[in-house]
DNA sequence: CTGAAAGCGCTTACAG
DNA sequence: CTGAAAGCGCTTACAG
């Protein structure tokens, strides 16, 4: 009951190991007949490559690593990197890739891992989420030699490769679409502020509401849970000046805020229109249906896979853009009151 | 630039391969200073093991595995996933084991992952999640003699050792609360038929209303996402007999069935009840708030992790009972109307 | 406590 | 086209 080896199948087969492995990895070196029978003989006895040994001979690992770094708690619920890894996973299952997971608590734990992997030759490249400015990351990976490839922007930081889109477009497109609608009081509802596209929307929401005379905005920032979306709305709402408007940076936050509203006896989009980042089937499922800035997240996670592997088959890749976020408008938002 | 081997510790060390090797591993066979010594060189040049020579050498991969077999719109957006994912790393992390992860199509892909795993010794375990009648997947692993523990019920399916929750008894309570309530028309929107979970809620379903005089009953089938959710609502909600409850399988479906409600004009809980299994955030979130069986999936995932950490170890481990889903009543249930 | 050596299962130059 | 052999980096009996 042994695993049968490459050993084995010669014995049976009458050649050589070598002959056996030329024949098992398609190479040149044995006749086409001898060929058959190997793989005959080693079908029969149900041989599987040992990857260690493989990977000992200087074979790739054939996986990717994630190390995420989130709260549990905001991972369960935040459909995006689901639908990233079910993008990743369509990308890499096609060529019997592997994804190797782990849930890491902060930066030097995340370092750590992907230090740990490459170093026992666990993963030939790892996706790095959530850039952050003057990530730790960036300078590790790049020293370490690990091929990696960055989600998400912006493009240009460090020599890692991105895969990104634009949302500062997507932010702008969204508040000139409130704007036009009449609103002059337009608040964000942001995620973690040292995230870089938390910073480069920041930057797209100042730059817009000053260029079309959006006299109040204000930003609040949170750690993306529905908790935090929820608090940050009843702050909101129940300051001295109102928004007629609230931008999300998530639909679950986005959700969250919808609630608090109804709660507070506000209709929206009546008194409050309401607009999403991001556009799971939450934004559909809620009453009102929420305007969404819709992205093909598995295409997105998909698109990062296909760069990552390139750049682990030694392609030099570069940066990609990915499809900008498309405005979704839904009963969510409307002309504010004219009561201003 | 090559990787630093125990080779290269050795001969800065003056000492044998061997000697490095007990030292690094924390074996007798090296005196204390020596062994201190070599760890600083180890240190000092940034070794590694490679994980392979380890595994070649009959190590552990110090991984285990887990393949979702579910369609990607449906991970994506099912919190039940990524909690249970969580609560695996929180455990698994301590011990600075991996997880495996791969998305699958069917049965068939399903059991070929498992194959490879074990015969690549990529693994030291898998955990089975959605079990189903009559599950291809008990067979193999018994076959292959790789260790295993399966995610949910029932006990004693098979003879690999599982994690399991009472869903008849949270079901039955669920009616219970429902007919006391005085319900007497009370529908269930169910999640895949064929999994095992689902059966056993289906009989406990129908044992409460035989018990409990509920006159009129009736299951829907779906396949968990919001969009069947929605629609199995709309067949429940246009019917002659209009149930004045619903169960539904999991949070999603419920939001879903809520808003369809709603769209429909009728009041909740007033013309209808609705109860959730599964109460992510997504409960509290919306308006009204859902009632919905709690529980704690990523202690859930945890328990399985250590079952199956222990079935690895050689211990032989039985099949567990987690706790049962707690009733948590909110504002989505009431009195039916009194119009019966 | 230490050293020399075999072996894990595969790949791949190197000779024939 | 094929065989014999070295080597990947580690672990672990086996002698000293």
């Amino acid at each position: 009951m042994k695993r049968p080896t490459i050993a084995d199948i010669a014995r049976r087969a009458g050649v050589s190991k070598g002959a056996v492995s030329y024949a098992l990895n398609g190479q040149r070196g044995v006749s086409e007949a001898t060929r058959r029978r190997i793989l005959a003989i080693a079908d029969e006895i149900g041989w599987n490559p040992h990857s260690a040994a493989r990977a000992l001979s200087g074979a790739a690992a054939d996986t990717i690593g994630l190390a995420l770094r989130r709260p549990a708690r905001v991972l369960g619920f935040e459909p995006f990197y689901m639908e990233l890894i079910s993008g990743v996973e369509a990308e890499l299952s096609d060529r019997a890739y592997a994804l190797m997971l782990q849930i890491v608590a902060d930066a030097d734990a995340e370092v750590d891992v992907y230090r740990r992997w490459w170093g026992e030759r666990r993963v030939d490249g790892v996706l790095i989420c959530d850039l952050r400015v003057s990530d730790p990351r960036i300078p590790v990976v790049t020293d370490l030699h690990l091929p990696a490839v960055v989600v998400g922007g912006p493009e240009g930081v460090g020599d890692v490769p991105h895969v990104w889109n634009d949302d500062a477009a997507a932010l702008i497109e969204t508040v000139e679409y409130l704007a036009a609608l009449g609103h002059r009081r337009i608040a964000r509802v942001a995620g973690l502020p040292d995230l870089w596209h938390t910073r480069v929307r920041a930057g797209a929401f100042k730059e817009a509401c000053g260029r079309l005379g959006v006299k109040w905005s204000q930003t609040i920032g949170t750690d993306y849970s529905g908790e935090e979306g929820a608090q940050a709305t009843r702050r909101l709402l129940s300051g001295e000046t109102r928004p007629t408007a609230v931008i999300y940076d998530n639909d679950v936050m986005a959700v969250a805020g919808l609630g608090v509203a109804q709660e507070m006896g506000l209709t929206v989009p009546g008194d409050l229109s309401i607009v999403a980042f991001d556009d799971s089937p939450l934004c559909r499922l809620v009453h009102p249906s929420l305007t969404a800035l819709a992205r093909d997240i598995p295409a997105y996670g998909a698109l990062a896979a296909r760069q990552l592997l390139a750049a682990i088959g030694g392609q030099s890749v570069g940066s990609v853009q990915d499809a900008t976020a498309r405005l979704v408008p839904r009963a969510s938002t409307a002309k504010p009151r004219p009561v201003d």
